[in-house]
DNA sequence: CTCAATTAAATTGCTTTCAATTAAATTTAT
DNA sequence: ATAAATTTAATTGAAAGCAATTTAATTGAG
């Protein structure tokens, strides 16, 4: 009886197409993120920032799927760079706050011009980039089976 | 004039969930990877040494979209485990020839076993995956746009 | 109340990834 | 035939990413 190896074939998988798309399509982002000074990690960390102003490490790390070891050094970071604060919250002295400066604000004017140039070059029309949308969150949303 | 910041939303960027997506699956691989002590990447490398036997660096490299840079270690190191070897081209010094072993080979036995198990874990029907992964390879061909 | 368990973030150690540079071999143009 | 340009890998340096551990604060059980 011959064993079936046809899933192991590179073509036949759906986490490898996943992986390489996702590092290029990043990789389109970064002569973008050059010009403000942001690498993918941070601008995605600035996005949630825009939107919610303060935010625990713990959301930020829930919102965006990544830990504390990732996301700390990043954090510090982009403190260094003046882009947010980190403050320890006065309830609970284990919870650090991020929140947003000025300074981060401002930056958003020039990140609203990145993603239009990116759609551009991602040949799928509005309705194929929906459907590939709704299964990727179909995919992220069933993460406890 | 209110300018637009909804595309600056991470729920209205389709490279964010794509590349949530690519983490969360990959990281589904690693217990299993564990046990055969393989890494993701070192894992991918094997999947074509396993259907090509014999492979230059730069073929390797335009099948799983990386660059010699990253490839260098991760081929050493499946070297330093006995899974493939490294030997220059006698035609052209240059090109470095990657070729699998009777231990790599072996290991095919083993690794065909992960992809069901990853497959009955992501959350979509056979035709959504179909559709997926027409439409993660239509964004990966069209890499010149 | 006190000690154990839990939680949040930071740290550590390791692999990956990529841009940019370097080194060596080959090809091309003159 | 030789110099310039190109090609292939390797190297270097920096940021990510993650598992596992550690530290400190909080919660819960007895």
């Amino acid at each position: 009886m011959e064993k079936n190896y046809d899933m192991l074939k590179l073509e036949n998988q759906l986490c490898f197409p996943l992986y390489a798309c996702s590092r290029e399509i990043v990789k389109k982002y970064h002569p973008h993120l050059d010009e403000i000074g942001l690498t993918y990690t941070q601008y995605i960390v600035m996005m949630v920032m825009w939107e919610k102003k303060h935010v625990s490490v713990k959301e930020l790390g829930e919102k965006l799927y990544l830990d504390s070891g990732t996301l700390t050094p990043v954090l510090k970071s982009l403190e260094s760079k003046g882009l947010v604060t980190r403050t320890r919250s006065s309830e609970d002295e284990r919870v650090l706050i991020v929140g947003i400066t000025d300074e981060g604000e401002a930056l958003k004017e020039q990140a609203a011009e990145i993603p239009p140039k990116i759609a551009c070059c991602v040949a799928l029309s509005p309705e194929e980039a929906g459907t590939l949308y709704k299964l990727l969150y179909k995919i992220l949303g069933n993460e406890s089976a």
